[in-house]
DNA sequence: GTTGTACGACGTACGTTGTACAACGTACAA
DNA sequence: TTGTACGTTGTACAACGTACGTCGTACAAC
């Protein structure tokens, strides 16, 4: 395997699987197929959200839903289709509540904290490169239109619409990976980010001039100093969503 | 290995790689070694611009500096440690030019731009996480110092000046980090952009109901059709650096 | 009822990864 | 001259995705 993204098998062979391949008809040759498409998705979800991305390995997904490794390639072609399917699923499950008469301020805060809240959920997500050639699924066609309909009446053109929404869902998806780096670095290393940091600083402090940083060391000390904590994770949040609003309210105008 | 990020090895072994290890003693037992650090990142860093982050094995380092896999053990902890003075490598190889009498939205445009340049230069840097446990090497120092003089006389608060700087390199990051999964998707799957935009196009349109996702259709078909192509990056990239400023705009102050 | 055939399941195997380990040779210190 | 510390290397292991071949099953045709 090259690395993490989506769509990277062959689109309709893709596409049949996600859109619930009508070749589900009753009758088949052979002996019945002993789980569903569903349950291998299902299972490979359960091992990432538990264990991260790295836990989702052929013979672990094949064993949690009771097959042996090779029979999952019978439900789907291969690894990069089942991340795709993965995803999907995903965005499929997220809760859509209509915009009604919120102004597109509180819509695209809600749209932040809604994507945040999937991303805290389902971290491996912010490992996944999904954003060029997404699994074009009802999942992730239902959260698209979702999104851009967040953005009527804002009298952007649709150019511009496109261009928002994904330059808003690069910020949380920048922060929450951030946040999923921070906290994994705690847990892979075994050495919390006050160890951490207190092993730096003391090999630090004899190894450089001190006073050839003076900014470095008096911010860094004070901002490095919380890191990690989710104290200073929504600190940056709050701060992140309130200049990325107050960016776009510069194109489309307080109203 | 788990995963590609910063701050795995041993903090005093790394730090005394990255500041230049007094143990450099001439006078050593035993042969002479045959190679240096220096030669071992630069190798690394050459497979790295010129076949990507999935190029760097540790056989293929060794072969490219003329010893055997297991000797570059003797000169780097491990791949960790090794990703970590790559890293500090490119940071101290940027060019840092006194910021003068410009203004600040000026100053944080070039930093952007100087950022840009270099994730462009080594498009392997945007599949790393450093932004948690960087590696506190001399280039790490050198660019966080001069990038927060950018912010003198701003006005702005130590915390708020991090967290501004924080905020402005995650878009940089995030930007590029997408341009770069839209090109290798590309090579990887040898199959351009627009080649699976029609072969996507072609399956969906009789796969699933058109009238359910209208702006879905509408918007994305008109930005999905010019996606991957450098014109429609560049775009990407003037839309959110000036969202970016203006955001930042609205906290510091016009002046 | 018999047989042909398509298909699901599975065991084995290959190449690739990071790196632990032991053997071997070298060059300085005594 | 000898002991010792250290660089170099080959071998080996576990885990990964998955190609391949075998086997058994259940429907279709007769």
């Amino acid at each position: 395997m090259a690395e993490n993204s989506t769509g990277r098998g062959e689109p309709s062979r893709t596409l049949a699987l996600l859109w619930g391949e009508p070749t589900e008809t009753p009758k088949r040759k052979g002996p019945p197929r002993s789980v569903t498409v569903d349950q291998v998705v299902g299972a490979a979800l359960g091992l990432a959200d538990e264990h991260g991305l790295a836990a989702i390995t052929m013979r672990a997904v094949a064993e949690r839903v009771g097959v042996s490794a090779m029979s999952v390639y019978t439900y789907v072609p291969g690894k990069p289709e089942l991340l795709d399917l993965m995803v999907d699923a995903c965005y499929a499950g997220m809760t859509r509540t209509p915009w009604g008469r919120r102004g597109w301020r509180s819509r695209l805060a809600a749209i932040a904290d809604t994507n945040r809240e999937l991303l805290v959920a389902h971290p491996w997500l912010t490992e996944v490169a999904a954003l060029s050639r997404p699994p074009l699924g009802p999942g992730v066609m239902a959260k698209y239109e979702h999104e851009l309909a967040a953005f009527d009446n804002t009298g952007l053109s649709d150019v511009d619409i496109d261009a928002a929404l994904t330059y808003l869902l690069g910020f949380v998806q920048a922060h929450c990976r951030s946040a999923h780096d921070a906290a994994r670095a705690t847990t892979d290393t075994a050495m919390s980010d006050a160890e951490w940091w207190a092993a730096n600083q003391a090999v630090l402090a004899r190894a450089f001039d001190a006073e050839s940083y003076p900014r470095a060391v008096r911010i860094g000390s004070a901002a490095g100093g919380a890191q990690g904590s989710a104290w200073a994770a929504d600190r940056a949040w709050e701060f992140g969503l309130a200049r990325t609003l107050d960016g776009l309210a510069a194109l489309i105008g307080e109203q």
